[in-house]
DNA sequence: TTTATATATTGCAATATTACGATAAAACTT
DNA sequence: AAGTTTTATCGTAATATTGCAATATATAAA
């Protein structure tokens, strides 16, 4: 019977996952992208930027700041995000394990 | 009206959120960790190391094979999967940059 | 206070993902 | 050849994601 099996996992694997799941869209890599690029961003750019709505815009930056790769400021009449660091260190570990995997393998692979 | 916008992207927004789509999940963040820990693995271990079943195992198997992240050979009547380095590079390239970036973003966040 | 301007939330339709039972396919064993 | 073992595929139900129009909320400007 369907979806979400998610709690028979690790924590840790939970949380890697979620880490993966926040970049897994076109769209939030596009805003992760233009927030390194122009270094400190209001998410008004944003909308002219990219090929989707407002709403389905905010809707993005919402999950990339649940998952902790962004956070934003109310700074006046609009929103300042940036890209927060921290979260992501466990995903940079993990994916350079995988990079690093050169051992026994030869034998079968 | 519904999902899937992924066209209006570039070929490298879409291939780095693919590639981080794969990971995103527990069940195959666990098959990449039993992965690297054995260093060498026949797929059947995964039917008695993760609560999922077969089928759903060897679906997940397939989409991480698609993605490139692993990669598997015929190996009598078993199938021996291993990690495939190279794919993965564009991503932890991705994410590095994220770690690195502590520019003039102090001015607002 | 009214009017802009800018971002968030709600509600809903379209689509994608996840999970598994049943079944198929392939190769080894006897 | 018949049976065993192992992985893949099909079909389908449950659930999650994506996208946007409409609307709400909040601040700045007039």
């Amino acid at each position: 019977m369907g979806a979400s099996k998610s709690e028979a996992f690790s924590a840790e694997q939970q949380n890697l996952a979620a880490l993966a799941k926040a970049l897994a869209h076109p769209a939030r890599i596009a805003i992760v992208q233009h927030l390194l690029q122009v270094d400190s961003c209001i998410c008004g750019d944003l909308v002219h930027e990219l090929p989707l709505s407002q709403p389905t815009i905010s809707q993005h930056l919402k999950e990339l700041k649940l998952a902790g790769i962004i956070k934003g400021n109310i700074e006046g009449s609009s929103i300042c995000y940036c890209i927060h660091t921290n979260q992501i260190a466990p995903l940079h570990t993990f994916i350079s394990q995988l990079l690093n995997c050169t051992a026994t393998n030869s034998t079968c692979c």
